[in-house]
DNA sequence: GCCAACGTTGGC
DNA sequence: GCCAACGTTGGC
């Protein structure tokens, strides 16, 4: 089992659109390291639910619950979604600036590669960022 | 295959 | 709203 960070804009794809949706596709990737860590997803890894620019704070906590198909919406055919489910909101968001003061999050790639949408977070990091939202 | 130009993202 | 960082495109 792995864990993974997605990243949207609130403003295009909220984790309120999320648990309103359900199951719903993961569409519009449209960068090869992201395209490639979708193709790496399994059904049941855990993804952080990240907003970016408004609120910069992991939200919530999605299932992946369909590995990776052609995404519709690419008429390149060279991008792929995956179907993710909201499962959990975070009891307080963790925010982008809590993350950079926590020294044991200093290698997360949210901070190393922050245009990157999709990316892997470890195990150890995935517990600090759920250790801090709930406390 | 290189690299300049351009477009986009996201933190501040 | 600005701008740095980065990815992509296209001319050579």
């Amino acid at each position: 089992m792995k864990y993974w960070l997605l990243k949207s804009e609130p403003d295009a794809w909220s984790w309120d659109n999320q648990v309103k949706e359900g199951a719903s596709m993961w569409d519009g990737v449209r960068n090869y390291q992201a395209r490639n860590n979708l193709k790496k997803m399994k059904k049941n890894d855990l993804c952080f639910f990240y907003h970016s620019v408004t609120e910069k704070s992991v939200v919530g906590i999605v299932k992946v619950v369909k590995e990776y198909y052609p995404d519709p919406t690419d008429n390149t055919e060279r991008f792929v979604v995956v179907d993710v489910k909201a499962t959990k909101k975070l009891k307080k968001p963790v925010t982008l600036y809590q993350i950079k003061e926590n020294i044991k999050l200093k290698d997360v790639a949210l901070l190393k590669q922050s245009r990157l949408s999709v990316m892997p977070i470890k195990k150890m990091e995935w517990n600090e960022i759920i250790k801090m939202s709930s406390s």
